[in-house]
DNA sequence: GTGCAGATAGTGAACGTTCACTTTTCGACC
DNA sequence: GGTCGAAAAGTGAACGTTCACTATCTGCAC
């Protein structure tokens, strides 16, 4: 009641009730082994009958290791990407360590700020982020210091496997569209602050110009909805864009009901394509074709390599397997013959 | 080199390079005051030299505040509640703490075991838990523990404010829909572990009974899309529902795509509600009429009730606000005057 | 000069665990 | 019965901070 800060049992309490050494409790917790059947009867005991459970702060000073990794993600992102990060924590869990995801607020000033706390006051041994931290790399050799892998960059340094994983979808989608008779691209893009959106909108502007066709902009974009509603609403009605490739599927949504109110049909005038593959596009109407991205799979991969840092090991070769593949919807069609949209319908007069 | 294992300095060096004593070096650090300027000056001189950096873990073990909140949420999440997290990090900053994310794989048994852990093991101050945490509460009185509040829990206690802040809208809703004529119901529902699920559910039963309309059922869904769809497709042919109260965006989603599919009109043949106005779902064709959550709200709650309990003051009310907005769009409409829908289309012959 | 109070700085212990040793126990074998 | 060696258990220090005191320095009134 007056008293009611009740400390908690230590393990020097539980080994005079158990009539052993701390030491002996130590070794009975950390599984070492060696003791004999009754000693350890009497040590279960006594942590049983006080309550006890170690306490890992100070056990995390002693050794040094908190088996903690961080994930660290800006915190206005629309939708945080569930499943590469829950392939990241089963990875993480399976490596015998604790993931937790840190949000900072702020621009990548604010976000590199806060890797460096995270990386350098020990209490992670990892940070894996999921956006690029200007400025980072230019110390990289704090003594002793948590690991750190920036999920996007990996791609950027290995170009090869990069541009492989996200900017040849990009190529496979124009490819496939310019098959379909479609010539004049429109690419609503992500923030510059990501390198897959980096990654996108260069190989876009690369491709369309390799096979000789036309690039009626690149309209930068936030993720959001409202950012593909805009951009195509900001179209002249004589726009001869046939063919809309979004950063991401909410993205493509704007972009079709833009379209659609703008009496355009998809995929009659208008084909999109999205980017994620999430499960709510795939019941829209029209149905949203997409990039199904192995998020799993950047996921596994990057906790892997973070971990492999932590220990010291040779990071692992990322598994090469079918990182991505184009989803074939309704959003996406044979271009019109004479790419004619009919006037502006809704909205307008 | 050889020699990779640098240590990183510590109090005591910075001190003794600026020919200080180790709790002046302490004190500066923990902007103590009563430092003359020189003195500040040759601290902050060697802390700069060494490339020091304080040990947080040694920090927290010393002071036993580690400055770390948790959430707590399932790993099978179909998509992590943004805007609610964003929300409640920010509390959680405001108030000098740090928020952290942790999923945990399984059921309700290893959500429970997990939350013990936490809670016991000095790790963290307090814990936020998304989903109920059965058996928790049987042990209230783990000595000086983390605090844990479990957020739907909070509105079931409160039963007034519980049943006002989710219940009270599907009053709304079945009210709104029955003046558009509306006589037949069907609630796609939420995984019964959710407290917000289950308090749709009971009011939904509950309203339907007393406005004297007929519920045509209640689905089992676990918040996904597919689970809305299968629903609608179970329906037989001759079903005289008009109405259908999704769990969330997705699950109405997928709704409106097998209505759709088996040539029902919506909102001609069948109105349809979502739950959380999801920025994707209202550039959907139809449009989603759906309840806007003050996802920012309950977060913000939550949170500042968990730091109060932390740090044992009395837990704020809840902030009075317009918690929950029904906004109306393309799904929803009259019924049709005899329900009659057209033979089964799309899929079947 | 002396005394005194407030400002500034220092000292040693403590937080709860594990590490690196040392000591004791115990059984087997000569 | 003594010796040896492995198994089992114990001892004290260390991890890097902050806490609770104590000591020293200042400036000012007397």
């Amino acid at each position: 009641m007056s008293e009611d800060a009740v400390r908690r049992p230590t393990i020097v309490e539980v080994a005079r009730l158990a009539q052993v050494s701390h030491q002996t409790v130590s070794r009975y917790l950390r599984h070492n082994g060696g003791l004999k059947p009754e000693t350890v009867r009497r040590v279960e005991a006594a942590i049983e009958e006080l309550g006890y459970r170690p306490n890992l702060v100070a056990r995390s000073m002693r050794t040094r290791r908190t088996g903690r990794l961080a994930v660290l993600l800006p915190a206005n992102v629309a939708a945080l990407p569930t499943r590469l990060l829950g392939a990241a924590a089963t990875a993480a869990h399976e490596a015998g360590f604790l993931m937790e995801i840190v949000t900072v607020e702020g621009g990548p000033q604010e976000r590199t700020d806060r890797a460096r706390d995270l990386i350098t006051s020990g209490q992670v041994e990892g940070v894996l982020s999921l956006s690029s931290l200007p400025g980072l790399s230019d110390r990289p050799s704090t003594p002793s210091s948590a690991a750190c892998v920036v999920v996007g960059e990996y791609d950027e340094e290995l170009r090869g496997i990069g541009e492989l994983a996200d900017g040849s979808m990009v190529g496979e989608i124009i490819e496939h569209l310019a098959g379909l008779g479609h010539r004049d691209f429109l690419h609503v893009a992500g923030p510059e602050t990501w390198a897959s959106a980096r990654a996108r909108r260069a190989v876009y502007l690369e491709v369309v110009d390799r096979l000789g066709l036309t690039s009626h902009g690149v309209v930068d974009g936030d993720w959001s909805a409202r950012a593909g509603y805009d951009a195509i609403h900001a179209l002249p009605a004589t726009s001869p864009v046939t063919a809309v490739i979004a950063a991401n599927d909410p993205t493509a949504t704007g972009v079709v009901r833009a379209a659609l109110e703008r009496g355009w049909g998809v995929p009659e005038h208008l084909s999109v394509v999205g980017w994620d593959d999430a499960e709510l596009v795939q019941y829209a109407t029209p149905s949203l074709s997409s990039v199904a991205v192995d998020r799993e799979g950047q996921g596994t991969d990057a906790m892997r390599r973070l971990i492999a840092l932590v220990r010291g090991e040779e990071p692992p070769a990322p598994v090469a397997r079918p990182l991505n593949r184009l989803m074939l919807r309704e959003s996406t069609g044979p271009a019109q013959p004479g790419g004619v949209k009919p006037p502006g319908a809704a909205g307008g007069t």
